[in-house]
DNA sequence: GTGAGGATGTCATAACATATCAAGAAATGA
DNA sequence: TCATTTCTTGATATGTTATGACATCCTCAC
């Protein structure tokens, strides 16, 4: 497997492992994986790409589907609170989660130019940003770490 | 001085000593600091919170100035093009720099009690981010670094 | 004083996100 | 099985954040 999204990788592969994985967790955890909420998770999966909520209403509008704001951002928010999910702050945009279910702790690498996205992972208190927050006093709660930048294909 | 804004301190001196930097620095560089950006900025300063553009729109307008969004969303451009300000990506919102001018990445810590930000700095190819870009090959151009949390003051 | 570039005024609209309430489906437990 | 509760969806409206476009005006260099 690729240990990141920038390399070449199986892709279908990529998506069937998220959505084993997350039709799991949601068994076991009791999670009803709705039509519209597995659907939703799809079109992020379809690549390692940040999509915003209204393209996403766009492609469930072209599939037939209802879709009015709220279907997308009630699906997203329940990828994002399972952690199947997750927003880009400095896109206001959602892009899948490589490790859906488990606790971690993102940050993510932003290529300005092909707008591929991966998901690295952090130690919150560890680095510098949990030396600040010790020498300042202040508790963490949730980060928000990204990175815009060129991938490699892009820096050619 | 304060080695962070969650302290005690003479916040009156704070503000002063920004506004003369920034001053200074626009005289070197032939920016022009007009009456508005002044105001914008003098406004950010007020608090180590960060403000929407629409809440410097209502104490724009309420002082008279004619204010439609542009009027914000310029004087901000041009207070975070040249350093003075930043944008909180996890809020919209927007927040005094407390190093006008020094190039610089900065890192947020944000109280999700009182809202009070303080800003840390970081070298960028260093720690956990750094580590992970060089793995990945990926080249950092800019960096979103924020913590949600709770200030020294609202943990008690 | 004229021209070029930057700054502002103003209107319009795009892009992102949520409140609310009604109706329907699924899980729970008697 | 039926009633109850809870979660999910449908639908309308609205709130919030941000930009495009164009006219006007100011400033500075020549």
């Amino acid at each position: 497997m690729a240990t990141n999204s920038f390399e070449d990788h199986d892709h279908s592969k990529c998506v069937n492992d998220v959505m084993t994985a997350v039709e799991a967790h949601c068994a076991i955890h009791k999670l009803q994986f709705t039509p519209i909420r597995r659907r939703v998770l799809e079109i992020l999966l379809q690549d390692h790409r940040a999509l915003g909520a209204y393209d996403i209403l766009d492609i469930l509008r072209s599939e037939g589907h209802s879709a009015q704001p709220p279907v997308a951002y009630r699906a997203l928010d329940f990828l994002v609170k399972n952690g199947f999910a997750h927003k880009i702050e400095r896109l206001n945009a959602f892009v899948a989660c490589s490790h859906p279910g488990e606790e971690h702790t993102p940050a993510f690498m932003i290529c300005r130019s092909c707008e591929s996205i991966t998901e690295a992972h952090r130690e919150p208190e560890q680095g510098q940003l949990g030396e600040a927050a010790r020498n300042a006093g202040f508790r963490i709660e949730r980060t928000v770490v990204e990175a815009e930048g060129l991938c490699p294909k892009c820096q050619d």
